[in-house]
DNA sequence: AAGAAACAATATATATATAAACAATACATG
DNA sequence: CATGTATTGTTTATATATATATTGTTTCTT
């Protein structure tokens, strides 16, 4: 099923770059779409519970992480963290507790409520991401890996021509 | 540069196919990050550009799409198509013209505006795909957008619980 | 130690995503 | 032809994304 059918194009991509491209920003929302529909039914969204996964997994020898930590992890910048943050508080998902060593911090922990509803999703979930991508083999999904860090790599370069541009404005 | 580097995550991800997943969902973010930056200058964000790529490059005979074929084509669904197309004929980038045949539905349309800018971004944005996509040799291209067909093809396929679960609800 | 620079969280504004409900129109079928 | 159903676009509500500005703290420099 190639994305020109999935999307109903009537002409085909014309540049193979371009294709790569489109299919991996297609992919990774027919996944968050996939993941939305699996977590809807438990009240949480996709960033909700990736966030919740973090507080379990990624905590150091403290528990909890700071708001800081916490969007450098999850590609949302500290602007949302807050109103996600405020939101999942609300709905008793997780609680801000004051850094002890730096005042500006809040490190935010998981309740029991948090705690007890990942401890449910979690198996369901890796059951579910397991199912999915065993659409490839184990060397295909680090192939896969090795390839899009590739291009993560050249898109975090400049390019020359960017380059000569902040020279200029230098100047 | 890993996935767990770049998240500056403190433990390596457990499982191998969510290691795949994420790195698919962080490119795609990646990617649309670096399109928001490079399309910013000229007024556009990444959806609105790809919409007018669209109706450029996927027209019929007749020059335009209506708001639920774009919709299709953009993962967007028909509750946005509404406020975004609002925005982009607020700008004079497209227009809402009466389909002919069915009195429902609106064509829209590039305004030369549109037209005009669009002919200049697009030769740059080519460049810029192109750069970012050299990362991987083209035969290596086409092994990505294999992989990640087949992933999507396992996401919309139901699983046996899911199956077992919806015939339940028949009864 | 005083000022400058960096950092953490918040607040604000705009632009998507997503679902759900609704009105107008088109269509299928008895 | 009448009626139920599907489709198109709009509206509303909630939850991200993203950039920018602001406030309070910390750290670095001198």
């Amino acid at each position: 099923m190639s994305l020109e059918y999935e999307l109903r194009f009537k002409k085909p991509i014309a540049m193979l770059a371009h294709e790569a491209l489109l299919n991996t920003y297609y992919t990774a929302s027919c996944l968050r779409k996939k993941a939305g529909d699996f977590l809807r039914p438990f009240g949480l969204t996709d960033v909700q519970f990736n966030l919740m996964m973090l507080l379990q997994h990624q905590s150091g020898t403290r528990e909890g992480l700071s708001q800081a930590q916490l969007s450098n992890m999850m590609l949302v910048n500290r602007a949302n963290i807050t109103s996600l943050i405020d939101r999942m508080e609300k709905a008793d998902f997780v609680i801000r507790t004051p850094a002890p060593s730096d005042r500006r911090s809040n490190i935010v922990k998981l309740t029991s409520r948090g705690k007890r509803l990942l401890a449910q999703i979690e198996p369901l979930y890796a059951k579910e991401v397991r199912r999915i991508m065993a659409a490839l083999k184990q060397a295909e999904q680090k192939k896969l890996i090795a390839m899009l860090e590739k291009i993560r790599c050249n898109i975090t370069e400049q390019s020359a021509q960017q380059v000569r541009d902040l020279s200029a404005t230098r100047v």
